[in-house]
DNA sequence: CGCCGTGTTGACTATTCTCAACCCAGGTGG
DNA sequence: CCACCTGGGTTGAGAATAGTCAACACGGCG
């Protein structure tokens, strides 16, 4: 089994066999988690880095008449939080969605990655700021889009993504996400959530049942939900970068972390 | 005047003499803008990252069908892109709302003030990270409040975000963006913003006119909103920052930039 | 067997949108 | 100096998307 995470940053940039066997060695120590398990609350502020190396994972603030709003969903490889780096208390929480693993990362394992090894660490700036993206889009998506659109959209985003990590089988993928947490995700109510999945079915566009999710029309799906997935930058923008900016000498260690 | 970014990133930590005189040099050269002027379209990569000195401006994305989406307001003091360092095209735009300077940070400027000045690097991840953190916050806001709440809570964070730059005056702050423009930030049309906003005005709570935003009760608009100002992470966190890791040692040259 | 979590359906409500008209202030040109 | 135009703000009436509440179906599991 690969690692999901150099899977992931793989989208990004190409790693020597030196920085693989170190992003392999750092990910070693892993945490078993049960569904709706919380990982980091509000208000916590975590000594390692939390990275999903199998299950799926979300993170999501309270309000206080106790509804939740998901803010992001987290598919393997994907780092929960670095931006325990700085900020002292969290503004909100982690969970998992699905039983999960999870690779507790050391700061002080996560600081020597980033300064021994250049382009892990411009790999990691990259998904920061990729993650960054993904929430600007969630916004448009909000506010703009009606619910079928957006349950449309959302959608095309966890295909691409799990596709990006070679969890997709074709048209399918595991999707064990309930139609409530759907709603609490897309600010729609469970029953409308519910309503918009049997448009989408009705449409021949995709199916969610039984924790999979099948999309019969991958292009029709992205037209539907008007879905432009360059803020994934999943173009290998590292190679290019590289390319580009080759001349600059300075990337040795550059990219150092926050402290 | 004083210099807005480094008003801005003492709320999260205090700077020697010569990191402001750093700041104060790399903010030299500027650009004056009209309103309602493009400063990075959707698909760019510029090499120089902008920061707002005075007026306002917005990132925003474009969708097909000409509606466009409003995904923060940069106020004195803020960096519009910082990103660029990584990511190879722009996937949003930057405009000005209002007429706005704009000074023009080259790049190796940029890096320069990060490996020199570990401080400043650490306050510029700290920015990031706070804008991040703003996203979600908007993301909650958009997918759970009702109009009036949302409206609400958009003004409390602008007007608290003006304050830590010291551009409030008592009860109120220049607020020079239209009834479309926070229509095109909320999800909503501008009809049901004008209606909205004389609600909060018959409340008592604020008024709007004339480019000025007076809040009357400030506490009060802060409950109907349930506004909590966490999220914008103005506690000082460095400070303590540096109190509670000071043992750590590596700070000297470790919030380097990405490239 | 019965319970609980999840999904489904129906009937009614309400927040928000749409469209269209109108007002007002400021700037421009005749 | 006035007439006009334009951008922004305001209002009304009707339509639509999404919410609420309540009931029921289904399957897994203790």
């Amino acid at each position: 089994m690969s690692n999901p995470l150099i899977r992931k940053l793989e989208n990004f940039t190409t790693f020597s066999e030196d920085d693989k066997q170190a992003l392999n060695k750092a990910t070693q120590q892993v945490r078993h988690c049960r569904a709706r398990e919380d990982i980091i609350c509000e208000g916590d502020c975590p000594e390692v880095v939390n990275l999903l190396m199998e299950g799926y994972a979300c993170r999501y603030k309270d309000m206080q008449d106790g509804r939740r709003q998901i803010i992001a969903y987290f598919v393997p490889g994907d780092l929960c939080d670095i931006s325990v780096f700085i900020l002292r208390e969290m503004d909100h929480s982690i969970a998992t969605v699905s039983p999960a693993t999870v690779a507790l990362i050391p700061r002080d394992t996560m600081l020597d990655l980033m300064v021994h090894h250049p382009r892990i660490a411009q790999a990691l700036w990259w998904s920061t700021l990729v993650d960054e993206a993904t929430l600007r889009a969630w916004i448009v998506n909000v506010a703009q889009r009606t619910a079928y659109e957006r349950m449309a959209h959302l959608l095309c985003e966890l295909f691409f993504r799990l596709r990006a990590v070679g969890l997709t089988n074709g048209h399918s993928c595991q999707l064990p996400v309930t139609q409530a947490e759907l709603a609490e995700t897309l600010g729609l109510t469970p029953v409308h959530v519910n309503r918009t999945l049997q448009d989408l079915r009705r449409d021949g566009l995709l199916e969610l049942r039984g924790k999979v999710l099948t999309i019969f029309d991958l292009s029709a799906l992205q037209r539907a939900a008007q879905f432009n997935p360059n803020y994934l930058h999943l173009g290998h923008d590292g190679e290019d970068f590289h390319a580009s900016h080759s001349e600059r000498g300075d990337q040795g260690n550059s990219m150092n972390p926050p402290m």
